[in-house]
DNA sequence: CATGGACAAAGTGTATACAAAAATGATGAG
DNA sequence: CTCATCATTTTTGTATACACTTTGTCCATG
């Protein structure tokens, strides 16, 4: 018996990363022996990295009948979404004119990742822009405000996943270099409004184009109403 | 084997119970054999509990030492309610003028209880206030601040319980029954300062107070660097 | 008398066993 | 051919056993 409580961190990163770039979709169902015989562990510990995924809402326990990755419905998405908005601004609020030379250097670091995974069109890109947005956070000081949005854009990137289009990342990240820009000018006004359009953009090149979409996203989209219909 | 999920939210929910009205302290142990023989139920399920409150941050887990109700820091608490500020702004700016006849009502309502908690020297008064700033964040639709408003509710009780002098809830009343009233009028303004008053208060009459009265307060203020010095 | 280390007691971390529930698939009736 | 029913299989929920870590005590030793 290795006592390393390490273990279950592993399995719970693992899983994490492996929803965040979109392997495990929403929906795939993730039985405990397969999960702990991939990892090499007792349902014991694979039950408690599933535990910490459903604490943060990226799966769902559903009675006597495990755990599978959630699949956030449009009125959720909504929600989420327009509570990131909210905290986003709070946090450049907090972070503007007020960035250190070496933070600076690290976001820019950060936005040459995703630029980089962007044009090898690996899937990476989503979950390093979603890192720029968590490191937005960390700059604030504020563990809550790192806790927060860590949740919030793994759960974006659920929902992002579920309604976007393939190609919906399209120039997201000149938007975080104009961002990152004016937070260095210490401009609160163009900040805030920049922040606001890059969340819109994302939200609108992501849901907005699956509902005209009907190739791909539309089938997802209905996919929850199907469900609920059945239940009821 | 009585196979019903439910046993780990009883025992999720008497726990959080007992911590938020501060009859397990922070820094109490919970041994996971005694809690579940308390509840009638192994260690498992317990265990399971536990780790749902450890997902709020109500208690947390040392390896191989179990887990312990939580003791924020001072730094923590600061961070705790500075963002709690904000994200109760968020709340009231969504409800202002748009309550409804019985959403009022529930509010009164969940008023008197406190009044009466509180005229009664009861502590479940604490858990009544707390439910208060609870049944705002839900008025507004938004699962999502409901969820972050029932996490800083609760790690804010532990805070007061932790740094609080025991008379600090004087006059709250009030000061909910004050904020009801604008919000239902629809100024914006006012309601936005009162709910600053009223957090700013709530922190004045249990943390300021900790440092100046020297009978209670200043032991518990200062155990944290304590043990912080001794540990490194 | 203080200090340090061996030992015992308690409690956690993990694996595993077993019962109940759900998913699956086969069988037969209409 | 379709649908319902029932047995089989799979998988979860829970209990329990065991190993290892921590912690407190006591005794030997400087």
């Amino acid at each position: 018996m290795k006592q390393r409580g390490g273990r279950v961190e592993a399995i719970y990163a693992g899983l994490r990363l492996a929803i965040l770039e979109q392997v495990l979709e929403p929906g795939t169902k993730l039985p405990e022996d397969t999960i702990g015989e991939q990892f090499g562990a007792s349902r014991t510990v694979v039950r408690r990295a599933l535990e910490l995924l459903a604490s943060e809402e990226l799966i769902e326990f559903r009675l006597n009948r495990g755990a599978a990755v959630c699949k956030p419905t449009l009125e959720e998405a909504r929600d989420l979404f327009s509570v990131r908005q909210e905290i986003e601004q709070l946090v450049v609020r907090r972070l503007c004119g007020r960035l250190t030379r070496a933070q600076l250097k690290r976001l820019h670091a950060q936005i040459d990742l995703e630029d980089a995974a962007h044009k090898n069109g690996h899937n990476a890109y989503i979950r390093h822009a979603a890192e720029f947005h968590l490191a937005l956070a960390e700059m604030t000081g504020s563990q809550l405000l790192a806790r927060y949005m860590r949740q919030l854009v793994g759960r974006s990137a659920l929902v992002l996943g579920l309604y976007g289009r393939p190609r919906w990342t399209d120039c997201s990240v000149q938007e975080h270099r104009d961002l990152v820009a004016s937070l260095a000018d210490g401009n609160i006004a163009l900040v805030e409004k920049l922040m606001h359009h890059h969340l819109e953009a994302v939200l609108t090149r992501a849901i907005e184009t699956a509902g005209k979409d009907k190739t791909g996203g539309l089938r997802d989209l209905l996919a929850p109403y199907a469900e609920a219909a059945k239940a009821t």
